[in-house]
DNA sequence: AGGCATATAGTCCACTTGGACTATTGAGCA
DNA sequence: TGCTCAATAGTCCAAGTGGACTATATGCCT
């Protein structure tokens, strides 16, 4: 394999695991299924990304249909070493944590800059768009489950909502501790003197 | 503002904002303070970010000096429209929680393609590995906690570590419901029939 | 029957990213 | 003293991203 397969084309590869389907139809499963939840997919890329798929032989055109005299669709089915490549990749995902960037960590980490009292402020308007998100997501899996899909086919929902209850957590305790002052607010780089 | 500023970007007018500096100097401080693990930075892409900075009038050179024969170094300062702007991006990032899209995320939303006892045996793997990294972290909190850092300057990895501590109880329980079977493997799509 | 919004299907390009490359200086050591 | 390795300081470019653009067909409202 010449380079590691991105989030959005394994997603791709997983989708013809199931069965072949040309570009657009991927994108309407990807809505149907939730799955631009977890892979950002940008219309454009879409399109970029299985053009590289197939130079790399992991699917291959099956066969060009047209309706009425709209562009021409071409179904792609998943190759034997599409499937190989996409386990493989999966399961360095599974096993192997990839480095992350959160950017509210980052934020974080430039909070002095702001004094107590806002920051405080600022972090109780989050934990509201917090609750929203986890409302929005239970929704979600409802339908999903409406839907017929088993609990293994919403995992993913179950996990980043773990995640997004740990983060309240966080937020709510952060926000105490500034309004009680248990935590100073003293300026960057207060008690080291070398240069 | 013509475009949103980039976490690289506003991490480089957070160190201006203390004092001036050249761009490798940036990089230096980026990695004494830990930000490259909150903050991705790319040595290429950091003088891109300075560079736009410049273009847009938030930082300005001040000087260039030159030692030896090397190249010359182009000191940078924040300009007051560069404090405003990175306070309010701040602000921002602070409140509103962005779309991320983890790759854990991502994996587990096709882990179906995988037999449940490798999902299992993988997540087991990670386990190990979420705990290595925890350590890690403990470890960096120790060395900034003795070069006299306040707990305000490193609340991030605070931040990161519980988060780190709620995935690590999800991949535990999630491991012990698929080896329990209670967690059923179903095909995907195994219910719907409609196409 | 005409007109507007939306769904279908895809191309194109400006901007970022991040890895590879260049080149000089200082430190360690044999 | 000469050699190598690491740090210093930065440029350059191939590849990827995502928003803007094009163009047809269909459904709905009036």
């Amino acid at each position: 394999m010449s380079r590691a397969l991105t989030p959005l084309q394994l997603a791709v590869l997983r989708l013809l695991a199931d069965e072949q389907m040309h570009p657009y139809e991927m994108q309407q499963r990807i809505r149907e299924h939730a799955i631009d939840q977890v892979v950002k997919v940008a219309h454009g890329s879409l399109y970029h990304a299985v053009a590289r798929l197939a130079e790399d032989g992991l699917i291959e055109p099956v066969e060009t249909s047209r309706e009425g005299r709209r562009p021409e669709r071409t179904v792609y089915a998943i190759t034997g070493t599409g499937r190989d490549e996409a386990r493989s990749r999966l399961r360095e995902f599974m096993m192997r944590p990839v480095q992350e960037y959160p950017s509210f960590g980052m934020a974080l980490s430039f909070v002095s800059m702001l004094p107590p009292a806002e920051a405080a402020s600022l972090l109780d308007r989050r934990t509201v768009a917090l609750e929203a998100k986890l409302a929005a997501h239970d929704t979600v899996v409802e339908s999903l489950i409406k839907r017929g899909l088993a609990r293994i086919n919403v995992i993913e929902v179950e996990f980043l909502n773990s995640r997004l209850r740990s983060e309240l957590d966080f937020v709510r305790a952060l926000s105490e501790d500034i309004k009680s002052r248990r935590l100073d607010w003293r300026p960057p780089n207060g008690g080291d003197g070398e240069k």
